[in-house]
DNA sequence: ATCCGGAACG
DNA sequence: CGTTCAGGAT
């Protein structure tokens, strides 16, 4: 059984501290800056994405790190960025080069929605990534914590981005609730928030969680649970999908054939991929002895 | 409330 | 081998 680390790691005066539910007082959250950033001084990792304050260079990585460890996202922002620099080189792209290059990331729905995203802002923004969470979240794939983020560390702007770390942070330093709503925890996050330090307080807190206050060391289960992969109905999907990348086209019967012990309907992975538009019917299909599949070719 | 990937860690 | 991960859509 592994003891879960406590607040009072420094004093029984801290502790008291952090025991109280929410912290209001200016002076307390002058602490609390003192003690993220202090940590931060010492402690902050690197990274591409933080070298960089173009807004679509940090969509790329906002949508990227959605559910993946940042180190793991490293390499494919790169080469992300040298295929397809900007907006206009995404939204121009085939739908399976995008894939192709999201190919270990997991969740490729993510590679499309950041691809529809460049669309969507060539038709509606004029080729400019919005700069509000408000019109941000309108897109693809960006939800109420992306929203927030990319203005965050592409403008500064002065709005608090709850993730999996801040989160597990404000629970732990605040003893408040395992169960407690995403609204809560937000506004505890907006209280928090240093004005005009926006980006660095967020990748603070970040580091802070990812290298010392850690699921394991505090307990704190994240929201999201997934159930084993291995021979999952996700497994075969992403096995398929990555199939269909490889290769120009594919006959559903041989799919069948070669895909014939997944316990899961096949028929029904095949359905999700055609109506989620990642996957295609080719136009020529059924006059060759039997329907034909391809990544969707735009 | 469930589903969506896949790699890395202890 | 179970858990975690800068979440989002349905």
């Amino acid at each position: 059984m592994k003891k879960a680390i406590t607040p009072n790691v420094v004093s029984s005066a801290e502790l008291e501290y952090y025991r109280r539910p929410v912290v209001q007082k200016d002076v307390d959250i002058e602490l609390f800056h003192q003690k993220i950033l202090g940590f931060h001084k010492d402690n902050r990792r690197s990274f591409p994405w933080r070298e960089t304050t173009d807004r679509y260079a940090i969509m790329v990585s906002e949508i990227m790190l959605q559910q993946t460890q940042a180190d793991r996202v490293t390499e494919k922002y790169q080469a992300w960025m040298r295929r397809f620099p900007d907006i206009r080189t995404l939204a121009d792209a085939s739908l399976r080069d995008v894939l192709a290059l999201w190919s270990g990331l997991g969740y490729n729905s993510r590679g499309q929605r950041l691809q529809n995203c460049a669309r969507e802002i060539e038709d509606r923004f004029n080729g400019v990534v919005p700069s509000l969470p408000t019109e941000l979240k309108t897109l693809p794939g960006i939800g109420d914590y992306t929203c927030r983020s990319i203005p965050v560390f592409a403008d500064n702007l002065d709005v608090a981005a709850v993730d999996t770390n801040i989160r597990r942070i404000i629970i732990h330093e605040f003893a408040l609730p395992e169960d407690i709503s995403k609204s809560q925890i937000q506004a505890v996050a907006e209280q928090l928030l240093p004005i005009g330090r926006s980006r660095l307080w967020h990748n603070a807190l970040m580091d802070y969680g990812a290298l010392f206050l850690t699921s394991r060391n505090t307990g704190i289960r994240p929201l999201t649970k997934q159930s084993k992969f291995e021979g999952s109905k996700r497994w075969y999907r992403g096995r398929l999908l990555k199939e269909l990348v490889a290769r120009d086209c594919v006959f559903v019967e041989e799919i069948h054939e070669k895909y014939g012990s997944c316990p899961w309907g096949l028929q029904e992975i095949l359905d999700d991929l055609l109506r989620e538009g990642l996957v295609e019917e080719a136009d020529w299909s059924n006059r060759q002895g039997g329907r034909v599949l391809r990544i969707r070719a735009r």
